[in-house]
RNA sequence: GGCCCAUUCGUCUAGCGGUCUAGGACGCCACCCUCUCACGGUGGAGAUCGGGGGUUCGAAUCCCCCAUGGGUCACCA
């Protein structure tokens, strides 16, 4: 450990992720779990990922495989989870309903809670009634007033939820580790509901149950949970529970503001994936929105994890930098050794190069290749744009125009001459290498009395087909002596009319 | 509407009472490097710290009010 805080000064913490499956993370959503990955790993606790599926209705099929695949491919290992168990086990919500009603048994029995016989409908209709009088929504309480055995002979046949017994009276003062006290009246409190009518714990009754059988440290979310923490507060305290240290993150906002869409970065952690953003880019650039290190940008993983410190999360809202990221996953893209660039690009060209490219790939192609665009490309999506041409079996000559700018305009005959001359020179050339290749370019261009850089947007308009493309010389030794010869020829050719 | 949260360059942030005429990064502009594009280098524009009151010898930093933005008021999480 080089800076920040020693882990060995701090109590090992023991955080989760909690994802209800209904749906992909995104990024605001994994930036939660990236920071409390990082705060596990830098007390050296535990990270632990559990499934909160306790909307039977709103569970999506493979969305828990997804999570998972989410979380592995940033590199977020966990050390407890749904398809690795643990101690804790069960990870999953929905297998662990006897232990949510046992702790309902006794809210019961203590009369921290009491069952709801009321229908949605009369519900629906309360909060119509309060709306109209413009009074606060929330249930009331009428069934609150049941007689215990009453309610209780009702119950035994009667469909019910059971509400926890909010007092009427004092306040409620809750910790977020970030913004510290938040107090609330009771009387603003109404008596919600922990059990279902099938069965199923509400979240508040499940994460309190969970994180405390879990010997959860701090609970890490969202801060849409604020307002709801000071329910939890009494949840944890009537079932005799030690609260926990509350950590509620701020959200991530599009780019122009407002709430993240599909459009502006609200896609899918693999998705980030697909677009060819590098693990280590990601995990830097969304631990570093709403969270800073001096005047650190670009942190390593285990810098990270050294340095990292949760209390120290920003609290306002960060907007979505997507030119940051790019910008920063260009820079993990030149840090990246040659040879496993050299894989990632390999794979990306396999399903991004058009299908008449025989496959596999030539591989050697692909590492003579890689250094030459290392720099020049920010994600791996920009890979195939960039060097499809290598790939080509037939390179089109560009139309005229494109060769008769600037100091070529109105001079085709002495373009194609100067095209010809440089295919001669070209072919004359043994061996065939960029070094020698480009004494011999610049030496013809001063021969034709052009300036070299002129002379060789002529050469690779014909030999890449574009304007822009890699260094040229190291370009040209690897398409080869023939082909580039007989580019030039046909371009010059093309030129003469 | 009630309750709650937030507010430093366009953006992400540093800052935790004096070292701030507010630092870094992305983006932007200029120049340099240069065969194109990039990379890299140098320099520049850019926030009187949302506004107004306090507290203090001294406030971006503490307190209050206001404004703005956001969240939440389900048998969803």
């Amino acid at each position: 450990m080089s800076e920040g805080t020693t882990p060995s000064t701090t109590k090992p913490a023991r955080v989760r992720y909690a994802p209800s499956p209904t749906g992909d993370p995104h990024v605001g959503n994994i930036r939660t779990a990236v920071w409390a990955w990082l705060h596990a790993r830098h007390t050296s606790g535990q990270f632990l990922v559990r499934i909160e599926d306790t909307d039977q209705s709103r569970k999506q099929p493979g969305s828990e495989e997804r999570i998972l695949a989410s979380l592995e491919w940033l590199g977020l290992d966990w050390d407890e989870g749904p398809d690795i168990g643990g101690p804790f086990g069960p990870y999953v919500q929905s297998q662990r309903l006897p232990l949510y009603h046992a702790a309902v048994e006794r809210l019961l029995a203590d009369g921290n809670a009491y069952p709801c016989f009321c229908t949605p409908e009369e519900l629906d209709a309360l909060r119509e009634r309060q709306r109209a009088e413009k009074r606060p929504p929330g249930y009331e309480g009428k069934c609150r007033v049941i007689p215990r055995e009453e309610a209780a002979a009702r119950a035994a046949s009667e469909p019910h939820v059971v509400r926890f017994a909010v007092p009427d009276e004092g306040t409620t003062v809750a910790v977020d580790l970030l913004r510290g006290p938040i107090e609330v009246e009771n009387s603003t409190l109404d008596d919600f509901v922990i059990l279902k009518s099938d069965g199923y714990p509400t979240y508040h009754l499940a994460h309190v149950v969970d994180d405390h059988e879990m010997e959860i440290t701090h609970v890490t979310r969202g801060d849409e949970w604020i307002p709801s923490m000071p329910r939890h507060a009494l949840l944890f305290d009537a079932l005799g529970y030690e609260r926990p240290i509350f950590v509620h993150t701020s959200i991530i906002l599009a780019p122009g503001g407002g709430k993240l869409s599909k459009r502006h970065g609200a896609k899918s952690m693999l998705e980030y994936a697909e677009d060819g953003y590098l693990p280590d880019a990601v995990l830097n650039f969304l631990c570093i929105t709403g969270w800073g290190y001096g005047d650190e940008t670009v942190m390593s993983r285990e810098q990270l994890i050294d340095v990292f410190e949760i209390e120290n999360i920003g609290l306002n809202p960060a907007t979505f930098d997507m030119e940051k990221l790019a910008w920063l996953n260009g820079v993990y893209i030149r840090q990246t050794p040659i040879a496993e660039l050299a894989e990632l690009i390999a794979r990306r060209l396999e399903v991004d190069l058009p299908p008449e490219v025989p496959r596999p790939l030539d591989r050697a192609l692909v590492e003579e290749v890689t250094p030459l665009i290392q720099e020049r490309i920010q994600t791996l999506a920009e890979v195939k744009d960039l060097v499809d041409f290598f790939w080509a079996p037939e390179v089109p000559v560009p139309a005229a125009e494109e060769f008769l700018q600037k100091k070529w305009k109105d001079r085709a005959e002495a373009a194609s001459f100067a095209l010809a001359r440089s295919a001669d020179v070209t072919d004359a050339l043994d061996p065939f290498e960029a070094a020698p290749l480009e004494e011999q370019l610049r030496a013809l261009a001063d021969e034709l009395e052009v300036k070299a850089g002129d002379l060789f947007t002529l050469i690779r308009l014909a030999v890449t087909g574009r304007r822009v493309s890699p260094p040229l010389f190291e370009t040209m030794e690897i398409v080869g002596q023939g082909v580039c010869v007989d580019r030039l020829r046909a371009a010059s050719a093309y030129l003469a009319g």
